[in-house]
DNA sequence: GTCTTGTTGCAACTCAGTCGCAAAAGTGGT
DNA sequence: ACCACTTTTGCGACTGAGTTGCAACAAGAC
């Protein structure tokens, strides 16, 4: 959970060679801050209250960059449209609950490893993955 | 893989109430007809090939429609647009080839009985999951 | 400071998907 | 076979997320 330890998305940022101007500052600070997986609208209104001015293309452009650079990732639910998070230390999957929209982080060793297995089973190295597990609270 | 000892999309589609019209008859046979994951101008293209006329705007009702009533089912890997296919008796997961875009079925009964108890452990029924592997050919 | 190159704001644009509406066609009852 | 009722279709206009061309601007390197 705390990420003193690592290093900041800012500095990340300047190792792959991206130049940290004023809105990218405040785009990586929201981010950085933000424990949840927003889209890009919401990213911009946030960034918006502690940088007024920056333009929501701006935002659009530097969550392509920073993904192509693998400093984030983008999920797409199936709401559609998509949604960010800095990149964790810790790999895991989500919980989306159906009734709420409210997004659940969650990881299972076992489930990596079978993963695992079965690609090479199919011949295959994993790039990458994705398990998103639809939800309701449980009744009873 | 042998589809005969089960109901045809037509029959369910009439099961569920809706009307069976030219144009649905020439979706319904498509997708019955595709091993694949098309997506709806793949899937018109396909539709026009035996009916023409039909409009995209049709394709695009009819598979919103099917959704609705659980016929198909929708998925939307990361190249962005939506992708269906008929829904399948035995549930499954995907393999994402990044380098060709091709898909591969395959299914894990442990990591499904895995999810069961994670879900359970956090509280959540799974009302239904997803999971994408994106993988390369493996070298060596 | 100067130079080079990456980044920004803006407005125009793209593209998948949706929608309103009038015409057409399926289904159930007779 | 016909009617009445309701769903579905074609069409074109529209929406909304995301992209792009371009001129102005600003980071970083020297």
């Amino acid at each position: 959970m705390n990420k003193s330890v690592k290093l900041t998305l800012t500095e990340r940022c300047r190792h792959a060679g991206l130049r940290i101007t004023a809105p990218r500052k405040a785009i990586l600070k929201t981010l950085e801050g933000s424990e949840d997986h927003p889209n890009v609208e919401e990213l911009h209104r946030r960034v918006s209250r502690i940088a007024p001015g920056i333009n929501i293309a701006t935002v659009y452009r530097t969550m392509n960059t920073l993904a192509e650079h693998g400093l984030i990732e983008r999920h797409s639910f199936s709401d559609g449209r998509a949604r960010y998070e800095a990149v964790p230390e810790d790999h895991h999957d989500h919980f989306i609950n159906v009734e709420t929209g409210e997004v659940v982080e969650f990881r299972s060793d076992e489930i990596e490893r079978i993963q695992e297995e079965l690609a090479r089973k199919y011949g295959f190295d994993i790039v990458s993955h994705r398990l998103d597990i639809y939800v309701k609270p449980r009744k009873g």
